[in-house]
DNA sequence: CTATGAACCTGACAGC
DNA sequence: TGCTGTCAGGTTCATA
């Protein structure tokens, strides 16, 4: 499941049903959803069991799981992971990658990838608490400690367009293709739009409504045009309905009526109002 | 440093 | 009913 909404989404549910449960065994059905963990699916497996999860985290797009000890578990949803919470009994999915059961628990964690982009990993936590092998991952714009000033500064910095500013992790983090689009829409900033030539005017703008379209998708629990994007109980998020211009290529602009225009971008797509958002805004 | 393309996978859908 | 091509909310690596 990919962008910040839907990821905290997940977050939220897993907080709410995992935390505080010890694991009691971890079985990995395909070795390329651990790839990330180096030392296999042996290693993986013993290095979870009998240890109890303390909380749930999140920056961007990444998970990761305190445990009893130091260690974390690391998880990325890649374009198609999920995280389910499933009774024993409920039949296995067919992308089913990894299951952990609990000691004291009805229910199971179940790790489903159709596409296997995503990964899990386990490893030692950092002084400062994060997972080591997400270090390089900026901090999200919904995060308390979020700088606006420093972001400003490094945007400006960027020799780029925004939206490839906005979709790089490093320099801010949780935003992928949808709400890029979404953002720059509501700002009224064309994607190509140089990141060095943003006034702290515009930037500060397209912040906020970066923060406006994360905050309130996440309100309708994430975005979702079919069953790959859902909540750990399998229920999708409904912000689709929501969404003025990903998606929409043809479709009036819902703020002044003209086509949306759908054009090749970085090896996917991009949507854009050519009356709002013309080459040069 | 930036930019591009490809790679990693599976499945849905459109068009012939 | 096939078959082929295209597309998908991401990340990473190699090559210019």
């Amino acid at each position: 499941m990919p962008e910040l909404p839907e990821v905290e989404t997940v977050r939220r549910g897993l907080a709410a049903s995992v935390t505080g449960r010890t694991i009691s065994a971890v079985t990995v059905a395909h070795p390329r959803a651990i790839r990330r963990h180096l030392a296999g699916a042996t290693d993986f497996a013993a290095r979870l069991a009998g240890r109890r999860i303390q909380r749930v985290c999140r920056r961007g797009k990444y998970l990761w799981l305190p445990v009893d000890g130091d260690d974390v578990l690391v998880a990325h949803l890649g374009m198609s992971g999920q995280l389910l919470v499933r009774f024993p009994e409920a039949a296995d999915e067919g992308h089913l990658r990894v299951r952990f059961v609990f000691a004291d628990a009805g229910t199971q964690l179940r790790f489903v990838d159709q596409r296997t982009f995503g990964s899990m990993a386990v490893e030692p936590a950092g002084a400062d608490g994060l997972p080591p092998s997400i270090a390089h991952i900026a901090i999200d714009p919904l995060d308390p400690e979020f700088d606006d000033q420093a972001f400003y500064a490094l945007l400006r910095r960027r020799r780029t367009g925004v939206k490839r500013a906005l979709l790089d992790q490093t320099l801010v983090s949780g935003i992928g293709n949808i709400y890029a689009d979404e953002a720059l829409w509501r700002a009224q900033l064309h994607y190509a739009h140089p990141a060095e030539t943003l006034t702290r005017q515009r930037a500060a703008r397209l912040l906020g409504e970066l923060r406006a379209v994360l905050t309130a998708a996440l309100t309708s629990g994430g975005t979702s045009f079919d069953s790959v994007y859902v909540n750990v109980n399998g229920h999708s998020g409904y912000f689709d309905r929501s969404l003025e211009v990903y998606g929409r290529a043809g479709k009036p602009c819902r703020r002044c009526g003209t086509a949306i225009l759908r054009e090749a971008f970085t090896n996917r797509s991009s949507y854009r109002c050519p009356y709002c958002q013309p080459a040069g805004s």
